[in-house]
DNA sequence: TTTCATATGTAACTATTGTTACTGTGCGCG
DNA sequence: CGCGCACAGTAACAATAGTTACATATGAAA
């Protein structure tokens, strides 16, 4: 573990935070799809990003999906964070976007490295700060933006998440993250082809201007 | 100063960190409409709210705003705490929603008070917290709902801030803050009075099912 | 009282998005 | 091979929101 969290984490925190994260913390591999955190759980534990990628989503009363933003490498889930210190459930639910791995370090360890550890409240500030922005970027997306400028937003972001330009998802995937049906995202889709934007394949879509 | 710090903040902070408030702090008075921060500012204080109002609002290239939320008395901007740490420009524009006290502390005391006191870093992870949860909030609004129940639920937010059902707005200020234009803020506010949820009169709406 | 700016009411139309329903297509598997 | 299923294409229509244009109402100031 000692290693992972050294790669990716060494040059923000110092060798004894890393020594002592690896003592609490525990490794834990997700599989591409699988759930992290559900929306009404006790939040028990913080996820420090190590490897892969996940998906924030946020769901109204229906059921229905919103997908927020995409946690990369050396991110964490400032939800989480205003959670542990408020002992609250999870407003959000978090999906690994690819295989993942994350450190879960226990809650308790927060306070007392934010007073121990100059570099870890640093981290926590910055991890704030990085959502609060993503939070802005979100909203600035929905309110402002019209369905065919989100999807294509959205493929970049997916592809750049990804490192790779050829998406493995539906329409229905899509549709699901944008909040919208299928039978609109396939029409925005035909039409940003047509734009010569992307390209179309069964399960895949080939994102060309990034 | 002592006396507007302590009727306000005596129940979070400790008697030395609001003497010390008094010390570096300046007070501010803004009356009602009268911008407090605009974007692209660079933050070199830090706001907090004695009495009165302050609206968070959003702008996109075109300049056309979108309110994210109301600030009442007890709170700070966490965006403006965001900024502090980073050094970056305001993200946010902060318009006095009626006459407002604030007291302004310099950003330098932000760090050095987070590691000398401790009901300081509680207020300062309790304010991301808070603004998080906003955020969200507005996300789900402008993302799930229909723009019929974002005018009322805006109306009721209003009348609570104003401690007051009677609202002095005109159609086209709430179409700013909603981001929409007036003539659809006219279509829906007919449709709510019809409801029996508003009453409409001239430069005023009075809000009936709170 | 007249004048004038501002606010509001409303119709008619467009644009965008959402819904329903049906068709076609690729592909794995028996 | 061909059956079945998930995925994708598309038409037709509905609902919501945005736009343009003009009429009317209100209240303050001249």
């Amino acid at each position: 573990m000692i290693e992972s969290l050294t790669e990716a984490y060494s040059f923000i925190f110092e060798k004894e935070l890393i020594e002592e994260m690896a003592e609490v913390g525990h490794l834990k591999s997700i599989k591409e799809g699988e759930k992290i955190i559900e929306i009404g759980d006790f939040v028990t534990h913080m996820p420090l990003l190590i490897s892969g990628a996940i998906k924030i989503l946020r769901e109204d009363k229906d059921g229905d999906e919103l997908l927020l933003y995409f946690l990369e490498r050396g991110d964490t889930c400032a939800m989480t964070l205003s959670c542990c210190l408020g002992e609250t459930k999870s407003e959000i639910r978090a999906v690994a976007e690819k295989s993942t791995e994350i450190i879960m370090i226990p809650i308790e360890k927060m306070e007392e490295w934010i007073a121990k550890y100059k570099t870890w409240r640093h981290f926590v500030f910055e991890s704030y700060h990085s959502r609060l922005t993503e939070m802005l970027d979100t909203i600035d997306t929905i309110a402002f933006l019209n369905m065919d400028e989100r999807l294509m937003r959205y493929l970049q972001d997916k592809a750049k998440i990804n490192q790779n330009e050829l998406l493995q998802v539906t329409h229905q995937d899509i549709a699901y993250d944008l909040h919208t049906s299928r039978v609109v995202i396939s029409r925005l889709l035909k039409k940003l082809k047509l734009e010569g934007k992307i390209e179309l394949q069964r399960n895949s879509i080939k994102v060309l201007s990034l």
